[in-house]
DNA sequence: AATGACAGAATGTTGCAACAAAAAATCATA
DNA sequence: TATGATTTTTTGTTGCAACATTCTGTCATT
């Protein structure tokens, strides 16, 4: 991605590129669990669906295969893919050193305008979890982190993330509503606004990675029943 | 990039796509210094180059710059980037929480076969040294890294790694004769060896970050001096 | 010499048709 | 019913032309 945004030699602008659109809009059902795993996905359907030739469509799904968020099942079947135990033990140890990294670095650039809103953030998160409205729970969390994450300012670092939570994001929210309840994370997050209040990277990242090991240990859970019902059917 | 080679679910088989060659050599002309930062690429001029029609080319382009291997200077204009000290600092970080965790993973599955092949590949190094081949001795170098990389059996892992030496790279070969002197990396590499012959996962990690340490010093030196012959030019 | 406007050339994106290959459906056989 | 072969449909890739936009070199003006 062109994340390059702190080099003179850039230029973001954008005219309006199809084949982003379609990028973005998949993206985006697929980090919010609209397809589940397993799901084929075309070329020609998907242009279809958005009322745009193959070109942008195919550049979309060539993109997301790239970065791991579609995987080839075939020479020409690209599904969205299940997250085996191991890739997620991966993926998670990954998330740690990565996301453990940004969390320490945002002590660098913060201010008190950005612990509000992550107060405020988590004021969300609170109330979607009391209401049950685990989707909007889980939205707000992805929040939540990126909103620290940024304070690091370093943005290959960010995109490299965000990679990495899409490439589990379509399994982790096809079980969600195991991980939202029991007020998952409230406390981890505190840990870290405190962190942010005292300047304090170390105590930042510790939180962080507090949270990520006990989204861990549920999503590994929860997969692992999943997986114990699929023996049992087949 | 497709890499759940662990996954029952996926197929690596691939017929031979034009669009893949064209990367993949590109990619390789990247890494090996061929283009220098600033170098402009086209869609029209690749596929003219390779012999092959646009859209393989575009497809391509369009992924090496969403690797962050090319950049854009402008709504239709991809060059090779130069790396300001800024980005050079982040992705240094980058690559030590990385290949850190790499290093660390690979005495996991390390055999002595595997410390055979990084003893001969490490003498290629000093042999390319001494005959002051700096392309080959950079070359054995990344070798040198990836093998112990690998060992840790972590793909989504390594092929992170490859994007962020991909996003260096460029500039790092526009540079290299003066990495290579002075026996760069020699002893660092000896203590990675070392480390896996004792199975110690923190001693290749120290001597990987070490190692990492070492380059980003050479880099951010030759880096300054380069930018003080730009200011003094304009 | 520096700057700005302008015209011509070059560029990325998009849509689409053709093609070979793969996937899905159908049917035959045991 | 299950299994394997065969046909039919679907699919990704490629090449290419059209289009609007951007880039680049030139020239006039100061």
């Amino acid at each position: 991605m062109a994340d390059n945004a702190d080099d003179a030699q850039t230029d973001d602008r954008q005219p309006v590129r199809l084949g982003e659109v379609v990028y973005q809009q998949t993206k985006e059902r697929l980090i919010r669990g609209a397809f589940e795993p397993g799901r084929k996905l075309t070329v020609r359907a998907l242009a279809d669906a958005l009322g745009v030739s193959s070109t942008p469509a195919r550049d979309a799904i060539n993109r997301l295969t790239f970065e791991g968020a579609l995987v080839y099942a075939g020479p020409k079947t690209v599904i969205v893919p299940f997250i085996s135990q191991q890739t997620l033990e991966e993926i998670t140890l990954m998330r740690l050193a990565l996301e453990g990294l940004a969390a320490e670095r945002s002590v660098l650039h913060v201010t008190q305008d950005d612990i509000d809103k992550l107060t405020k953030m988590q004021g969300q998160i609170d109330v979607a979890l009391d209401a049950k409205r685990y989707a909007d729970a889980l939205w707000s969390n992805k929040e939540f982190h990126f909103l620290i994450y940024r304070l690091s300012q370093m943005p290959h670092l960010i995109t490299t993330i965000e990679t990495l939570w899409l490439r589990i994001g379509a399994s982790f929210n096809d079980l969600y509503p195991e991980f939202a309840e029991a007020k998952y994370g409230v406390h981890n997050h505190m840990a870290a606004i405190e962190g942010l209040l005292e300047r304090d990277g170390a105590a930042v990242r510790a939180a962080i990675e507090s949270d990520i090991r006990d989204g861990y240990r549920r999503m590994k859970k929860a997969n692992r029943e999943r997986s114990a019902e699929n023996e049992a059917i087949f």
